[in-house]
RNA sequence: GCCCACUUGGCGGAAUGGUAGACGCAGCGGACUUAAAAUCCGCAACCCGCAAGGGUGUGCCGGUUCGAGUCCGGCAGUGGGCACCA
């Protein structure tokens, strides 16, 4: 350390390579972040939790922006005496470690658990007060174990069902595809044309949940509006009817009928056909008498989700022959189509059309020339253009003529019921999840297929399901499938000759319950009940909006079938949710349009402020482009490794929170960074070589700006306004620094706060700043309490008072606090400002507002 | 198409209905240095003015209020979510 009475403090330099290391250890030996599986009952608890990573293989600025904000809530609750559990574990089954498997032959265990040992250093270098004894990957067996056990469990309790479902399926690859995997109709991988192919498939029950999950966002008070918003709408739910129409006998088709779902059962009688999807049984009963409807049906499903897009929507449908009869108006019949926009997965895959009253059906029926027929008119009696979808009155509806629209529904699902076709029906947007995957690089699903007794679970006693490790990825499709023995066993039940599932889970599955995990992450079965019960919920859930959906409505979906299995006893698994933005990047082109990396250039600034980049060690021109999120294919990324050797995980840590309000999107700049470092190195700076000068005032106004700085910082990290906290404490920074008058006794404490009220954000500095003003000390600022403002020091003696007339500035006053307001306005009024304002005109009103503003109407 | 959010200097942003632009980045001027880096001091919304000061200003139009970036209504733009959802 230098020798701060002969070196000037310009030459003083914080060396946090050999410092933030020395600090890390010091934090694990003292196990400063360690908690029992059971919080101890003298303090509260709080969890916190970042969502966890994929082991891609190196850590990237998202991950940097979200563990940091995480380990500022970590070390602040843990301050203000909270237990707090902050773990960290890895979301590791998933396809790119196939994909590595197939492209260069390195087994995806291996090339997991490597790239989990470097993500862990990178991690590490961060600082984190992360508790990693409790560390665990989803592809351990020891997690995939349970998690195959707690799957038995759901099952056992009616909460899973093996049933037929569409899939996109790559008959290359031999796979089913995710709809994202769908590319213009062919397979992202093979090029192959995909098809829409019934397959059975495990699927967890989540639409019996529905009703709870849309209901208990109303408690979630400490989530953001806009998923809850969007976790309402994904679930979807609609009021409406279901019933059925009679097919008519001269057509004569293989059932009676036919249930469509409504939610416009008041529309009825403007009905003009009916319409069902492709892969509708009727569809098929048509499409095997007429080649050219088998020939529309088979077209419907080459149909890949996209190309839906790429049609722009074109209406198209085709006659089956078929006719229903109207089930209020005696005699009337209509035809059956075929259309290509009715979904077999929503409602009953079948709807009546009425084209008055709703835009799709009205553009069918005009390209169709299917009648159309208002039967909805806007209850001031105007005259409207069709479709008219708003609400309104009856007319050409029979009994139903001058109901409004409401009582008109309420009228039409009671004659439905009186006639015993259908009924008044609440319908879903949400689909059962379906986890089956026709995968290696997954958890196994513990059931065994026997030709006698169907589908058998495997025993508890026989878990884990393991992986087995010699497989061969040369073939495409499942290495599952295809192994010489693994899927070989006998049956359970009766102990012939069977085979193993060998679909895996999605790896959603594993990422809804390892919250859960965390509390007891050793323990002999998924959860101890003691250990969830008393840590869950997590009180601070943070991460990126793009898992604002599947994600989380997944997790909750879990966390209630836990409960029902007896698992734990807590409702919602996230009490508290952040989301944060991204971080985005300039993009740079070279002078032949490929993309290059921010560390590839040379970027200088013209004398009017205008930039120009050139491609470092030559002269090639370069393009600066839009800043967008990083990503690999604009190469707009920055290393957070390359940053930690240059500046420091605290420098890295300090810029990521110091720029804006961490919801929104952050642009990552060399020159920001570089700002942070200037910020650290100052602060240093100043506790290597405290001083003080003797001058009262001064003293006591540094004080007070310490004790104002203490009360806005916590309340800045309490409400994540994290840019507010790095605003005060460099404005704190900025005072101690010209407060060289001020006493060593008020500089030294405002050089303790600053280390203190810093320490979420930058952990290391934190401590070398404590070590710097306490020789010899073996305190850690990571064991210390959080600081108290002390309330005589936050109170100034004097205020400054805007003076306006007629609500504009005109000038301040400086008044003593506690003044009366008649001292107050006679100050106001004798400024010569206001009293050119005033024009000598007679004020009508005085507003004295304390300690703001004082306002004079004339 | 439906739903939602956002819109403040050159840039990121700050502001319990009460002095708009804190803090930072970039910029400009100066000190130190042979020089550079580092560091330190200062300037900085726009327009008029030497200055004192005045005027304008938080996407646009209007309203509520003594007072609006903030509340209300409408419009525009940007971003996001969902979508042949019957």
């Amino acid at each position: 350390m230098s020798d701060s009475s002969t070196t000037p403090r310009a030459e003083i330099r914080h060396d946090f390579r050999s410092s933030e290391p020395r600090w890390q250890q010091a934090w694990a030996e003292r196990r400063c972040f360690s908690v029992p599986d059971v919080p101890a009952a003298d303090k509260p608890k709080y969890y916190v939790l970042e969502m966890f990573p994929y082991p891609s293989g190196k850590i990237h600025m998202g991950h940097v922006r979200n563990y940091t904000l995480g380990d500022v809530v970590a070390r602040y609750k843990r301050a203000r005496g909270f237990q707090v559990m902050h773990p960290m574990g890895w979301d590791a089954f998933g396809l790119p470690a196939e994909n590595a498997a197939r492209e260069r032959g390195i087994h995806p265990g291996k090339w997991t658990y490597d790239n989990i040992a470097n993500m862990r250093a990178e991690l590490k270098r961060m600082g984190l007060s992360i508790e990693w004894e409790r560390e665990f990957a989803t592809c351990d067996v020891e997690y995939y174990g349970q998690q195959q056990a707690l799957f038995l469990d759901f099952f056992k309790a009616g909460l899973v069902e093996r049933k037929e479902a569409w899939v996109n399926w790559d008959p290359v690859d031999g796979t089913v595809l995710a709809n994202e995997q769908v590319i213009d109709g062919r397979g992202w991988r093979s090029g192959a044309l995909v098809e829409k192919k019934l397959l059975p498939n495990w699927a967890f029950g989540i639409t019996k949940f529905a009703p709870q999950l849309l209901e208990a966002l109303g408690t979630l008070d400490r989530w953001p509006e806009r998923v809850k918003l969007m976790q309402a709408n994904w679930i979807g739910r609609s009021e409406g009817a279901r019933f059925s129409f009679k097919l008519t006998a001269e057509a004569a088709p293989p059932t009676g009928t036919v249930e469509v779902f409504t939610t416009r059962p008041d529309t009825l009688y403007g009905m003009s056909f009916m319409a069902v999807a492709a892969e509708h049984p009727l569809a098929a009963a048509a499409a095997e008498r007429d080649p050219a409807i088998a020939e529309f049906v088979a077209e419907c499903r080459r149909m890949g989700t996209s190309e839906a897009a790429i049609e722009q929507a074109e209406k198209r449908g085709i006659d089956t022959g078929f006719r229903v009869a109207h089930p209020f108006i005696e005699g009337a019949t209509f035809p059956v189509w075929i259309a290509n926009f009715v979904l077999m997965e929503y409602g009953t895959g079948a709807l009546f059309g009425c084209p008055a009253h709703d835009e799709r059906d009205f553009e069918f029926a005009t390209k169709y020339g299917l009648p159309i027929l208002q039967v909805v008119a806007p209850a001031s009696g105007a005259q409207v253009k069709l479709p008219f979808t708003d609400e309104g009155v009856a007319i050409n509806s029979g009994p139903f003529d001058g109901l409004g629209t409401v009582e008109a529904k309420r009228a039409a699902i009671a004659r439905l019921e009186a006639l015993g076709v259908g009924k008044g029906v609440t319908n879903w947007r949400l689909r059962d999840w379906g986890v089956s995957r026709q995968r290696y690089w997954g958890c196994p699903i513990p059931f065994i297929h026997c030709d006698d007794c169907g589908v058998v679970p495997v025993p508890k006693a026989e878990l884990p399901v393991r992986l087995p490790d010699d497989v061969d990825f040369s073939r495409p499709g499942n290495p599952l499938d295809h192994h010489p023995t693994w899927k070989h066993v006998n049956c359970p039940a009766c102990g012939k000759a069977a085979r193993r599932e060998t679909d895996t889970f999605d790896t959603f599955v594993d990422s809804s319950w390892y919250f859960a995990r965390f509390c007891s992450p050793r323990a002999a079965e998924p959860v101890t009940r003691e250990a969830v019960n008393s840590w869950l919920p997590v009180d601070q859930y943070i991460g990126g909006i793009e898992h604002a959906i599947l994600h989380l409505l997944y997790s909750r979906f879990f966390t209630r079938g836990m409960q029902v299995t007896g698992h734990l006893a807590v409702e919602e698994p996230f009490a508290g949710l952040f989301t944060q933005g991204m971080v985005t990047h300039e993009s740079y082109k070279g002078a032949d349009g490929r993309w290059l990396y921010p560390d590839e250039i040379d970027i200088s600034a013209g004398p009017d402020g205008s930039r120009s980049a050139i491609v470092k060690g030559g002269n090639e021109p370069v393009t600066i482009g839009r800043v967008e999120a990083m990503s690999k294919s604009k190469r707009n990324t920055v290393d957070p490794g390359f940053i930690i050797d240059k500046y420091g995980a605290d420098t890295a840590r300090w810029y990521i929170l110091s720029d804006n309000p961490p919801e929104r999107d952050m642009e990552w700049t060399e020159s920001g960074v570089a700002g942070a470092h200037r910020f650290i190195q100052r602060l240093y700076r100043l506790a290597a070589a405290p001083g003080g000068g003797s001058d009262a005032a001064a003293s006591r106004k540094l004080r007070q700006a310490t004790h104002r700085t203490i009360q806005a910082v916590t309340e800045a990290w309490e409400s994540f306004s994290f840019n507010v906290a790095v605003a005060r404490i460099h404005e704190l920074g900025n005072a101690v620094a010209d407060a060289d008058a001020a006493d060593a006794a008020a500089r030294r404490e405002a050089l303790e706060a600053l280390a203190r009220l810093a320490s979420p954000a930058m952990p290391h500095l934190a401590e070398e700043l404590w070590a710097l003003l306490h020789p010899g000390t073996t305190q850690l600022v990571a064991e210390l309490p959080w600081l108290e403002a002390d309330p005589s020091l936050l109170k100034a003696e004097t205020l400054t008072l805007a003076v306006q007339v007629l609500g504009k500035l005109r000038a301040t006053i400086e008044v003593p606090v506690g003044a009366d307001e008649a001292t107050v306005f006679a100050a106001a009024e004798a400024e010569e400002n206001v009293q050119r304002a005033l024009e000598g005109r007679p004020i009508r009103k005085r507003i004295h507002v304390k300690g703001r503003v004082v306002n004079f109407v004339v």
